[in-house]
RNA sequence: GGGCGUUUAGCUCAGUUGGCUAGAGCGCUUCCCUUACAAGGAAGAAGUCACAGGUUCAAGUCCUGUAACGCCCA
C-alpha cells in the first residue's frame, strides 16, 4: 500500500477532505427532507477576537453531535453565526483607533464609526469561520447568519413591538450597575464582584440640636462607610429601631457636613446594631447609625423608597462629582470646590475635610466584594438613570393563566414564567443536571431585565419620542404597526412611539412631526436570545421555522447559563411558543497546566488553529472529546512548540494522545489495505468457526454498543475511550497480529473480518476525527466496495453513512472469556520469557498439560500455530496425561491448563518471579478465605458475588498449589 | 453569606445502581529498529483513593464533619 504514508500527515488530507465535503453538499440541511430533523444553533461566537481552545473544545462536541445524528440519517441542521458583541466589540474598537490614529469615538459621526466597527466585524466573521472550517465543523455555512444582519435584525424589531404592545417594556429611572468608563448600564450578570482591601471611615454628623440620651449630651452620630463621597447626596441617616438610643434620636434632624443639608434620622429594620464582638463584618465595624444614600446604594435606594426620601444624585455619567444631575443645594463653597473631581479625588478630598474639621472619628481597614464592570474592571457606581426595561415577572396580557409557579413570586404566564416552566415540566434538561439549580435559582430570583446600552454598535432601539402628552390620532389607529403610550418624566410628559419592523414611512413621518430615535442601542443578549429561531427566518412562517424549530440541543459553558440560555427558552417561549431545545449539554472550562483560566494577559491562550498546525486537527478534537468528563474544570498543560516553518506556538503535549491514535489508526489501516488482495465475500466466511474472529466480532460490536450510548448520554470521554480501546488493544494488540499469521498461513477469512473491522471503527471515530476516517474511508472504497454482513456496497462518503447498528446476536461473552485465556497464556509466557532473560530471538520449547474433552483444551490444541507465533516458541506438545515437572522448566497455571516453559535456566530469576506471585497469592486467598469463613457475608451478599469469590478463591488456591510445587522442584 | 465543583500513581484524569486483587494516557525501568506503526512492540515498577468519624457482610463509591483549592451567585 505504496499510497499512504508511514506517518500520518494532517495537512496533506484537511483541506482536501473538507473541500470534497463541500462540494457534495454534506453539511446543508434542507427543509424539504422527509427524514427527522435534528437542529444545534452554534453559540455564535462574539465578533470581538479570534476562537480560542475553549470555542474549540465547544465547537468539536457540537460537531461530534452533529456528525452523529447526520449518520444516524436525520435531517440535520448546525446553524452557524457570528454575535455584534455590542459594548466588548466597540471598545475593541475604540481602543484601536485611538491606539493608532489618536481619535476618539466622538470624533465621527455615528454612521462613519459604525462602518469603522463593522470593518473589524467583516474581518473577524472571516477568521472565525475560517477557524471553524479548519476543526472540521459541519454547519451549514450556505445559512450562516450574524445578530446584526437583516434577518435578525427584523426579529428584533418584531419581538421589541411585541413586547412593547402587550406592556411589558418601560422606562423607568432606578439605580443601574454604572460603568463610568464605558459610559453605559450593565446587567447584574455584567458585574463582577472582587475583594477589594479599603477602609470603613466614621463621619461625624453634628446634631442640628444637642439631645439628652441615658443622661448624656450627644451633639453628634457617627455613621460608617466606606465610600464617603456619596455623603453629598445623603437624604437621611437610619438606626435600628430596636437600638437603645432610638427613642431619644429617631426624629431629630442632622446636619449634613460639607452641604449643610437637614437631614433626618429615621427608624429602619435594616440597620444591623453595633457589635464589637460580632463575627459579622457588617455589626461589627457599625456604629448603629447608617448615613442613607437612596440615588447611590442600592440598600439606601431600597430604605429610600420605604421612608419616601428624596433621591439626590450627585454624580455626572463619567463618575465626578456634579451638581448638574439633580443635585440641587450645593451651594456651599465647600461643596463646589468638590464638584468636577472624579469619585475617587472626591473620595479623598472628603476624608481630608472630615479630618480637618476634627470630624473624622476613626479610619479602620476592611476587606470587602466590590462590583466592578466585566468589561472596563472599573468599580460601578450605582447610578441613577433612565433606561428601557422588560418586565420579567409581569403578567403577558391575554394569557389566561394567572397563577403563580408553586413556592415563587413568579407569574406562570410572564417570561421568567416562561422559561421555568419546561424546567420544571421536564420538558427541557440539563446535562450534567446540577446546572439546572443554576438556572432555576436565576429565574426565581430574577429582576427586571435592563435592555438599553448607551452605545453605538447595536440594535438601535425602535423607539420614537416627543415631549408632550397629546396622543396623534393617526398612531392609535394602526395598532399592527405602531404603539404609543404616555410617561410622566421630570420634564413633564412624554409620549413614546414604538414602530413595528417594515414601516420605514411611519418612522419619516414621525420624524418629520419632530419625533427623535432613541440614541441608545438594545443588550447584546436582546438578539442572542431570539437566535435559535431569528436564524431561521421568524418572524415569517419559513420552511426552516416549521421544519427545524425546536431545536434540539444546544451546547454551551455554565456561565452563559443565566447570560443567554435562559433568555433564550424565555424568547423562544414568548415569540414562538416552544421552546428552542431539548437538552442544554454545559461542558467543561479548560485552564492551564496551573488551574488557571486561559486568557490573553495571562498569556496562556491557545489558538486552535496552531494546535492543528502542531498536531493536526483530528488530533485536537480526539484530545478535547476525551477530556470531556462531568466536571466543571479539565486542566491542559501548555508547553511551546516550533512549527516547521519556525514560528514558535502555544500548544500542549496533551495532544500528543490525540495525534499518536491518528497515527495509529492511519497504520493499522495501510496494514489492512495492503491485505485485501482476494477479499472473500462476507456471506463466503464463516466467522463463528475461529475463536478469534468471533472475539473481535464480539468487541466490535459491543463497542459500537457502548459508543452509541455514552454519545448518546453526552458521556464524550467515554465515547473516546471506548474506541481508543478497541482499535489500539484489541483490533492492533491482537487481532492484527493473530491475522499477520493466519493470512501468512494462506487463510482469506481474516480479510474479510479485518475490512469490515475497519469499516466500523471509521464509522465509529468519524464524528470524533472526520478527516483522517474519511480519508481511509476513500482507500477502503477503492480496495473493498462490498464488506460485513450484506455484502452491500459502501456509501461513497463517510459523512454520509450510517452509523453502526450494533448487533446484539455477534455479541458473545463465552467467546471472549475463551479468547482470554489465550491471551493468559500468551502473556504468561511472554512474562516468563521475560523475567528468565531469554532473548526476544531465541525460541523456547512449551509442554502443556490438559485435560481432554475441555473446551479450552480445544481452543489452545486448536491455535497452537498462533501461540507459537506470539510467544516465539520452537517445540510445542500438548499432553493429556499428568506430566512430572521437568527439570528446568517454568510452570503456569491458566484455568485448566498447565504450561511448561522449558529450558529455563535462570534460577535466581525464576526463584523471584515465583516469590513474588506466591505473595500476592497468599494474601489473596486470605482475603478471600476471611469474607468466605464470614457468615454474614455468606448470609447477606447475593448468591452470585458468593460464588464469585468461591471460584476465585479455587483458582487462586490452585495457582498457588503451583507455584509452591515449583518452587519445590527448584 | 448562599450554591456548586475538585481532592485517586510523579503528571493529566477515569472509576455509572456499594461487590476492587482500584484503571487509562503520559512519564519511569528493562528488552526489541520483528516487512502497519519507534508518534511503535513486549514485559514491569508505581496508589493509606485529602483527613476524621459513621452506616454496611462489603465503602474510592453512601451519610456526617474537617481541611485545601477553584468556580458561580448575592
Amino acid at each position: 500500500m505504496t499510497e499512504l504514508a508511514t506517518v500520518y500527515n494532517p495537512r496533506q488530507v484537511e483541506a482536501d477532505v473538507y473541500e470534497a465535503w463541500t462540494a457534495s453538499g454534506a453539511f446543508n440541511a434542507e427543509p424539504a427532507d422527509e427524514r427527522a430533523a435534528f437542529c444545534m444553533v452554534i453559540p455564535p461566537p462574539n465578533v470581538t477576537a479570534a476562537l480560542h481552545l475553549g470555542h474549540a473544545l465547544n465547537n468539536t462536541l457540537q460537531d461530534v453531535l452533529i456528525r452523529y445524528r447526520r449518520m444516524c440519517q436525520y435531517a440535520t441542521l448546525w446553524m452557524p453565526g457570528c454575535d455584534h458583541a455590542g459594548i466588548a466589540t466597540q471598545t475593541v474598537v475604540e481602543k484601536r483607533i485611538l491606539a493608532e490614529e489618536g481619535k476618539r469615538r466622538t470624533d465621527f459621526p455615528r454612521a462613519e464609526f459604525v462602518e469603522r466597527i463593522q470593518e473589524w466585524k467583516d474581518q473577524y466573521e472571516i477568521r472565525i469561520t475560517d477557524q471553524l472550517k479548519k476543526m472540521g465543523c459541519s454547519c451549514d455555512w450556505r445559512r450562516q447568519r450574524f445578530t446584526m444582519d437583516e434577518t435578525c435584525a427584523k426579529a428584533v424589531r418584531a419581538t421589541f413591538f411585541q413586547l412593547f404592545a402587550d406592556g411589558l417594556i418601560y422606562r423607568g429611572k432606578r439605580l443601574v450597575n454604572w460603568d463610568p468608563a464605558t459610559q453605559t448600564v450593565l446587567a447584574d450578570d455584567e458585574v463582577e464582584h472582587q475583594d477589594v482591601h479599603g477602609h470603613f471611615w466614621y463621619l461625624k454628623y453634628p446634631l442640628v440640636e444637642p439631645v439628652e440620651c441615658d443622661g448624656k449630651i450627644i451633639d453628634h452620630v457617627t455613621v460608617a462607610t466606606t465610600r464617603p463621597e456619596t455623603m453629598l447626596g445623603d437624604t437621611a441617616v437610619a438606626m435600628n429601631p430596636r437600638d437603645p438610643r432610638a427613642g431619644a434620636l429617631v426624629g431629630k434632624m442632622v446636619r449634613l457636613p460639607i452641604v449643610g443639608r437637614k437631614i433626618a434620622i429615621i427608624a429602619d429594620e435594616h440597620v444591623v446594631p453595633a457589635d464589637p464582638e460580632s463575627d459579622d463584618d457588617k455589626a461589627k465595624f457599625s456604629t448603629g447609625f447608617l448615613k442613607v444614600t437612596p440615588a447611590h446604594d442600592p440598600d439606601d435606594y431600597q430604605i429610600g423608597q420605604r421612608h419616601d426620601l428624596p433621591m439626590i444624585n450627585i454624580m455626572a455619567p463619567d463618575g465626578t462629582i456634579s451638581e448638574a444631575h439633580g443635585w440641587e443645594d450645593c451651594n456651599t463653597p465647600e461643596a463646589q470646590n468638590l464638584v468636577g473631581l472624579d469619585r475617587f479625588e472626591a473620595r479623598a478630598a472628603i476624608v481630608e475635610w472630615f479630618k480637618n474639621e476634627k470630624l473624622l472619628e476613626d479610619v479602620r481597614d476592611y476587606t470587602h466584594p466590590v462590583g466592578h464592570s466585566y468589561r472596563s474592571h472599573v468599580p460601578i457606581e450605582p447610578y441613577l438613570s433612565d433606561q428601557w426595561y422588560v418586565a420579567v415577572k409581569k403578567q403577558i396580557p391575554a394569557r389566561s393563566d394567572e397563577g403563580l409557579i408553586d413556592g415563587t413570586d413568579v407569574p406562570v404566564n410572564s417570561l421568567a414564567g416562561l422559561a421555568l416552566t419546561p424546567l420544571l415540566d421536564e420538558r427541557l434538561k440539563f446535562t450534567p443536571e446540577r446546572y439546572a439549580q443554576t438556572y432555576q435559582t436565576w429565574l426565581e430570583n430574577l429582576r427586571d431585565w435592563p435592555i438599553s446600552r448607551q452605545l453605538w454598535w447595536g440594535h438601535q432601539i425602535p423607539i420614537w419620542s416627543k415631549s408632550g402628552g397629546e396622543q396623534d390620532g393617526k398612531l392609535a389607529t394602526e395598532v399592527e404597526k405602531v404603539q404609543s403610550t404616555v410617561m410622566d418624566s421630570d420634564d413633564g410628559p412624554i409620549t413614546y412611539v414604538c414602530v413595528a419592523p417594515g414601516n420605514d414611512d411611519i418612522q419619516q413621518q414621525l420624524e418629520a412631526d419632530g419625533y427623535q430615535r432613541d440614541p441608545d442601542v438594545l443588550d447584546t443578549w436582546f438578539s442572542s436570545a431570539l437566535w435559535p429561531f431569528s436564524t431561521l427566518g421568524w418572524p415569517d412562517e419559513t420552511p426552516e421555522m416549521k421544519k427545524f424549530y425546536p431545536g434540539d440541543v444546544l451546547s454551551t459553558a455554565r456561565e452563559i447559563i443565566t447570560l443567554w440560555v435562559s433568555r433564550m427558552v424565555m424568547m423562544g417561549q414568548y415569540c414562538v411558543g416552544d421552546i428552542p431545545f431539548r437538552e442544554v449539554f454545559i461542558h467543561a472550562m479548560i485552564q492551564d497546566g496551573q488551574g488557571r483560566k486561559m486568557s490573553k494577559s495571562l498569556g496562556n491562550g491557545v489558538d486552535p488553529l496552531e494546535v492543528i498546525d502542531t498536531h493536526g486537527a483530528d488530533a485536537m478534537r480526539y484530545t478535547l472529546v476525551s477530556m470531556t468528563t462531568q466536571t466543571q474544570d479539565v486542566r491542559m498543560p501548555l508547553a511551546k512548540m516550533t512549527l516547521p516553518d519556525g514560528r514558535e506556538v502555544n500548544s500542549s503535549p496533551k495532544f500528543d494522545i490525540g495525534r499518536n491514535l491518528c497515527n495509529k489508526l492511519w497504520n493499522a489501516s495501510r496494514f489492512v489495505l495492503g491485505n485485501l488482495l482476494r477479499t472473500p465475500a462476507w456471506g463466503a466466511i464463516r466467522p463463528c468457526d475461529n475463536i478469534a474472529d468471533a472475539w473481535i466480532l464480539s468487541r466490535l460490536n459491543a463497542t459500537v454498543r457502548d459508543a452509541t450510548a455514552a454519545i448518546e448520554s453526552y458521556r464524550f470521554n467515554d465515547l473516546a475511550e471506548k474506541f481508543y480501546h478497541f482499535l489500539w488493544d484489541d483490533l492492533c494488540d491482537w487481532y492484527l497480529e493473530i491475522a499477520k499469521i493466519r493470512i501468512a498461513g494462506g487463510e482469506r477469512a481474516p480479510k474479510a473480518i479485518l475490512a469490515h473491522c475497519l469499516d466500523v471503527t471509521l464509522r465509529l471515530l468519524h464524528p470524533v476525527m472526520p478527516f483522517i476516517t474519511e480519508a481511509i474511508w476513500a482507500q477502503l472504497n477503492k480496495a473493498v466496495p462490498r464488506r460485513g454482513p450484506g455484502d452491500t456496497q459502501a456509501e461513497e462518503q463517510l459523512i454520509l453513512a450510517q452509523w453502526p447498528l450494533a448487533d446484539g446476536e455477534t455479541i458473545n461473552p463465552p467467546a471472549e472469556a475463551t479468547f482470554a485465556t489465550l491471551q493468559n497464556i500468551v502473556r504468561h509466557i511472554r512474562n516468563v520469557r521475560k523475567q528468565n532473560n531469554i532473548p526476544p530471538k531465541q525460541k523456547v520449547d512449551v509442554l502443556i498439560e490438559a485435560i481432554e474433552g475441555l473446551h479450552e483444551t480445544e481452543i489452545v490444541t486448536a491455535n497452537l500455530d498462533i501461540l507459537k507465533s506470539l510467544t516465539n516458541l520452537g517445540q510445542c506438545s500438548v499432553s493429556y496425561e499428568e506430566v512430572i515437572p521437568p527439570a528446568n522448566a517454568a510452570a503456569l497455571v491458566v484455568g485448566a491448563i498447565k504450561v511448561y516453559v522449558l529450558g529455563v535456566v535462570d534460577k535466581a530469576a525464576e526463584r523471584a518471579r515465583l516469590e513474588k506471585q506466591q505473595a500476592v497469592l497468599v494474601k489473596g486467598v486470605k482475603g478471600v478465605e476471611g469474607k468466605l469463613g464470614n457468615e454474614k457475608f455468606l448470609a447477606n451478599a447475593p448468591a452470585n458475588v458468593v460464588g464469585q469469590e468461591q471460584k476465585r478463591l479455587e483458582e487462586m488456591q490452585r495457582n498457588l498449589d503451583a507455584v509452591n510445587k515449583s518452587l519445590e522442584a527448584l
